[in-house]
DNA sequence: TGTAACGTATATAAAATAAATATGCTTTCT
DNA sequence: AGAAAGCATATTTATTTTATATACGTTACA
């Protein structure tokens, strides 16, 4: 038995005809007869009673039948499978990530290397919409941002990273120690990152204030952490960030502080395209992420 | 892909060699590594890592393998699946009844499942038009009908069963010793069994009695034998069965008559579609018919 | 009832595929 | 280093599969 004599008949009881199926696998009608006959014979038994105009399957043929489709469909999945494995433990990886968000990265791509060393990795930057953009092109396949999304988001999947914190940064020279209170805070000029769509972390800060009836005294709002950082080293104002960020700027001439009573926090997720290919390369990333600290994937409403 | 590729996979990842696996596999070693080289080839990924004194799985053959064998094994439960189905010794044979001769099944079918264990059976009632209906639809494939048929039957072939006589039944309460003769019986009232096409035992019946120049006394037709017995049991009149049909019903408050002089027989026969496809497993059926009582396959004019 | 159309089977030739043989390369173990 | 074992490559041979041509059998329809 074949694969391709499986195909032939499970195309025959499906066309109704050998001439018709013969069409249909691009081949020309007497061969198709003649495999048909070599897997009756090699069953030893009758599959498909050719009575002149149309086809009838005998028992032993609906049985085949059933068993083919079932079993043409497995051989499909297996070939994809293999090649995705094979591929995805050796391709590459394209990643997204928001500014904020790549601090999560590093660990994990160092983690995922050691064991699958031929995955290189292909890292882009941007904002939470422009990630989105590049996953719905399939540009990227996973992407790393910040909580909540959107609105019309419920084509992605997403796995939730453990939050982070904010904290507040302030310049070295300031006289604050270890914790901050509200008031003090609010009486700082803070500069704060912003966000090009949706409910980004601005909101989340002045919303927390607002909550205890302080006005934060927003200066400025920058696109970029490491202009923010400067900008408080020089003394022009103090920060509130995530803490995962400041991992890869130097902490020169900057004094961190807890924040009291006020616990702001950050959301971040692994977001994906739900319902559509995804990598074995990919999966396995994501599942670096999942079982560490979260081990069901939620989805975004 | 093809299935003899998994199955060179499969031996050279189970002998962990290449040259023995080749030998396993009653062929020589070169073939073997091109049948591997083209299996990756077509699935574009490495499988197995070559390195010197023994072979490596990667991910993918991994994956490979552990489908390949699931499938292996699922190929050849298809082909013994399909060829027991196509030998009879296994599947479904349908099967249908004139109610009057269901007396004949019980036992073939025990007989029959002595010998195939795995063949089911599904049983259908039903008067003979509507048999001959399910045989020409194919809904079943055997039928046991009492003869004669009608006009237009020249499609089936049939095998006459074992003749039924006809005996008397009557109330328990008449004065009646063992045997009736046919004066007697014409001058009871009569209850017969009604057909709904072709000649029945009605018309068998009233001819047999018109042979002796006598005339029945009809007063009843009815389509099931189990309300004649209940009428006779209240003492409604008497009926002509033939005896095997008696078999399946209690015989409380009846008597059973021989006929004198008069021999109504009736001829039953399996039936079933001549120079169609039947099943291996409905031939074997029919055959334990054949064999007990008449050789030769008759065919109905 | 004969004829055209359609579907299938068979025979033969051509092409593709798989296997065997001979041989060379690489690794491993002594 | 050399022998041995295992795998890869090249070439020839055998097998299998396909296409072409054609014959046979049904069915549909005039």
């Amino acid at each position: 038995m074949d694969i391709r004599q499986l195909r032939y008949f499970t195309t025959i009881v499906e066309e109704g005809q050998i001439t018709r199926a013969a069409k249909k696998l691009h081949m020309a009608q007497p061969p198709l007869s003649q495999q048909l006959k070599a897997l009756e014979e090699e069953l030893s038994t009758l599959l498909i009673v050719r009575n002149g105009k149309n086809i009838e399957l005998t028992a032993a043929g609906k049985v085949l039948y059933k068993r083919a489709t079932n079993l043409l469909s497995q051989i499909d999945e297996t070939i994809m499978e293999v090649k995705e494995v094979g591929e995805g433990l050796k391709g590459t990886l394209s990643i997204g990530s928001v500014k904020t968000c790549f601090s999560y990265l590093p660990e994990r791509i160092r983690f995922f290397r050691e064991k699958y060393s031929n995955v290189t990795f292909r890292l882009y930057e941007g904002d939470t919409y422009r990630l989105l953009q590049d996953l719905r092109n399939r540009h990227i396949e996973v992407a790393i941002v910040r909580l909540p999304l959107e609105a019309e988001s419920d084509d992605l999947s997403s796995l939730p990273l453990p939050p982070d914190h904010f904290v507040a940064v302030i310049p070295e020279t300031w006289n604050y120690e270890n914790t901050l209170r509200l008031d003090e805070l609010s009486s700082m000029p803070l500069m704060l990152l912003q966000r090009f769509k949706g409910v980004g972390q601005y909101e989340l800060v002045i919303e927390a204030c607002r909550k205890y009836h302080y006005e934060p005294n927003i200066v400025c709002q920058c696109s970029d952490a490491a202009m923010i950082m400067s900008l408080v080293r020089e003394g022009v104002g103090a920060s509130l960030l995530p803490r995962s960020v400041l991992h890869s700027f130097s902490m020169n001439g900057l004094k961190i502080l807890e924040l009291e009573e006020l616990s702001i926090q950050s959301d971040s997720a692994v977001i994906w395209l739900k319902d559509r290919y995804l990598s074995k390369g990919a999966i396995k990333f994501i599942e670096t992420f999942e079982s560490e600290y979260n081990l069901n994937i939620s989805q975004v409403e």
